[in-house]
Order: structure tokens, then C-alpha cells, then sequence
DNA sequence: GTAGACACGTGACGC
DNA sequence: TGCGTCACGTGTCTA
């Protein structure tokens, strides 16, 4: 009986419909705010939440990204979404482990008065990378981009110049003796101590 | 006429589809080995990977937060989804910034010989969070999970005493001057002069 | 009364 | 041949 066939596909196709449907649904409980909403705009919905976790990701996971070769220095605003910290200054320096280093940083931050929320210091195979999350002493300069700008630059022109005197030296050692390039292939994998023991 | 109407519900009906099943390829763009799939296995995939990207996202959030009162010891094993590093132990210690705390803790892990694959130091309002990254000297231990569990109880142990040692002596002074317990609010919110000014 | 969204059943195509 | 998936046109409901 063919009457029999197509009942049975009708109910295949509800059956996938459902599937679909409760898919849908799923997305609708993970994604704040699209209970009521077009199957369309929820899946453009979707998207865009799926790009914001992954520019998250993303984020979080360039933060432990240490480059081995260039020395650096980056200085950027994080306007950081949703917590509502407005006009918060990262400041980020890469460069071979050196003692003294941090206590130049020290007081290069100290100079320019600034509310460090957040000082990380990660060293990884010789190398050493700090990071500093920081905003304007004064309330009223939060809102002043030009404040902030002006504080981008003085503190990126502070981490550079340390970073000369610190890369200088050591174009200094490179001449004097042959052997530190190999140095740094030496202690391309080192364990922790002897990769931050001059350090700490 | 109905005709031109029932034409004009058809190609709205049409066009609906196409915006529907737009999104679905753009979906099928982002999340990757979706390309030839079910649309009900396309949206399973999703939300699988959403949920992946939300945990990944918190947890890189988590690895910010810096509890102020409580002092923990936290090792765990980090699979780390896509990146094929199997086995890989992170272990996190969270408390007072003491000096010669951290020399105990490098002595601490280089007894364990591992190979330490990142140490980050962080600090933040008197307060410090330690965090290393690191897996097993030997090639062999890569797949032993009892050898990696064994490794990360020595670790948590080696921490706990640390942690125990330094907070012993904290509690010490806690007795011997009343003035102590006062300065831990007095530390609040410090710059970072005052608050790592010890540490470094 | 019209525009948009949804579920439904059906024909078509592929394994 | 059946089984699964898809696109299509249509009926129905709501705003």
C-alpha cells in the first residue's frame, strides 16, 4: 500500500523536524535573550555569540603567547566589553630574562602614578614577559581619552628606553664574547632553574 | 486574485528558507569538520562547540581571578582540547606576597625535575598568585596517568607545606602584634609600589 | 487585511 | 528497494 509509505515518511519528517527543533531549542537556552525569537535571528544570534567566545578565546590564549626571538613592547586600551572598566591602559613588555629588569619596571610605573590592578610577571624558556593592567590615578581622568593616550605614550616611551639599556648591554655582551648567542639556544629548553634562577 | 497572492506567500516563504539555511552555512564555515553535514548534526556540533568555547573562556577568566581572603593550593590536570598536549599538570598556589616565598617554591619544584613549560607570577593588591604549567621529564610518563597523578600529589604536598609554612609564620605575627591583622586591610588597595615593593 | 513565522505533507534526489 | 535528507508550496496563526 503505498498509503502506508506515506505515512510513515510524513512521520520521518515530523521526526526530523523535531530533532531540528529541539537543536533550536538548546541554542535558545544557552544564548541570554533569544527565548522569543525568530529561528532566523536566533541562528544570527548564535554567530555572533560563537565570534565573541572565540575572539575570548583568542584573547585569553595570546596573552600566554611569548614570543622567543623580538624583544617588544605594547601598550593598548582594553575597552574589556562587559565589565564596565572604562578606559583601562595594558601595558605589556617581552624581552630575555635580566635581572634588575623588574625593579627598572617598578619604578618606571611608580614614576607615572597609577592604580596597578593587575601585575603578572611569566617567564618561559629564558625569556620573560610582564604584564601590567593599570588606569588613571585621578576619578576624573577616566573618562578623558586624551589622558589616556598621553599615559599610553609615556608609559610605552619608559618600557622602551628600559628595554634599550637592557638589549643594549647585551648587544655589548654579544661582542665581547662569542659564545652568548649560543647561549640563548642553550637555554632554549631549560628547566625552571635555570631559566629563572638569575631571575628570582 | 488569490494567484498572485499565493505566489507572493510562496516566495516570501522562499526567501525565509534562504536567510534560515545563510546562517546555517555561516555556521558551517566557523565550526570546523561541518562542511558536509546533517542540519540537525550541523546544530548538535554547535552547541557542542559552544559549550566547548564558554569553558574555555571561563576557564582562561578563572585563571585571572585572585581569591583576597582565602589561601588555596590547586593542582590539576590539563587536557587542553585541541592543542595535543597530553598530560600536562597545572599547578597554582594563591596567597600573601612573602618574600623568599618564591625561592622555596623553585626549590620545591626543581627537586620534582619536570619540565616546566610556563611559570607566570602574579600580583595584585598585597595579594599573589602563582601558577606553573609543566608536565614529566621522562618521554614514558607522557601516556601514565597514575605516574602524572603520583606527580601531582607531590606537588600539591611540596605547595601545601609551603603554603602552611609562610602562613604559620603570618599567624605568629598575628599574635605578637595586634596591629598586624589591620594591615591586611590597610593593603587593600595599594599601588603596586607598596604591594609587591617587598616581593621584588 | 496584510505581512511574517511556523508546522505540515509531498516530490525529488542519493545511498 | 527502503531510508534519510532536503526544498517546496500551502494552511494557519499572530501581530
Amino acid at each position: 500500500m503505498d498509503i502506508a509509505a506515506l505515512k510513515n515518511h510524513s512521520e520521518a519528517e515530523k521526526k526530523r523536524r523535531a530533532r531540528i527543533n529541539a537543536h533550536l531549542d538548546t541554542l535558545r537556552s544557552m544564548v541570554p535573550g533569544t527565548r522569543k525569537m525568530d529561528k532566523a535571528s536566533l541562528l544570527a544570534e548564535v554567530i555572533a555569540h560563537l565570534k565573541e567566545l572565540k575572539r575570548q578565546a583568542t584573547e585569553a590564549s595570546e596573552g600566554l603567547l611569548m614570543p622567543l626571538d623580538i624583544d617588544e613592547v605594547k601598550v593598548e586600551q582594553q575597552e574589556d566589553g562587559l565589565h564596565s572598566a572604562p578606559y583601562v591602559i595594558r601595558a605589556s613588555i617581552c624581552c630575555d630574562c635580566k635581572p634588575g629588569i623588574l625593579s627598572d619596571l617598578r619604578q618606571a610605573l611608580d614614576a607615572l602614578h597609577l592604580i596597578i590592578t593587575r601585575a603578572e610577571i611569566a617567564t618561559l624558556e629564558g625569556r620573560m614577559k610582564n604584564v601590567f593592567v593599570m588606569s588613571s590615578c585621578k576619578e576624573g581622568d577616566s573618562g578623558d581619552t586624551k589622558v589616556h593616550q598621553f599615559l599610553g605614550g609615556s608609559i610605552h616611551q619608559a618600557f622602551r628606553s628600559i628595554l634599550d639599556k637592557f638589549s643594549a648591554s647585551q648587544e655589548f655582551l654579544l661582542k665581547s664574547t662569542l659564545s652568548n648567542k649560543r647561549r640563548r639556544f642553550d637555554s632554549f629548553k631549560p628547566s625552571l632553574s635555570s631559566s629563572s634562577g638569575d631571575l628570582w
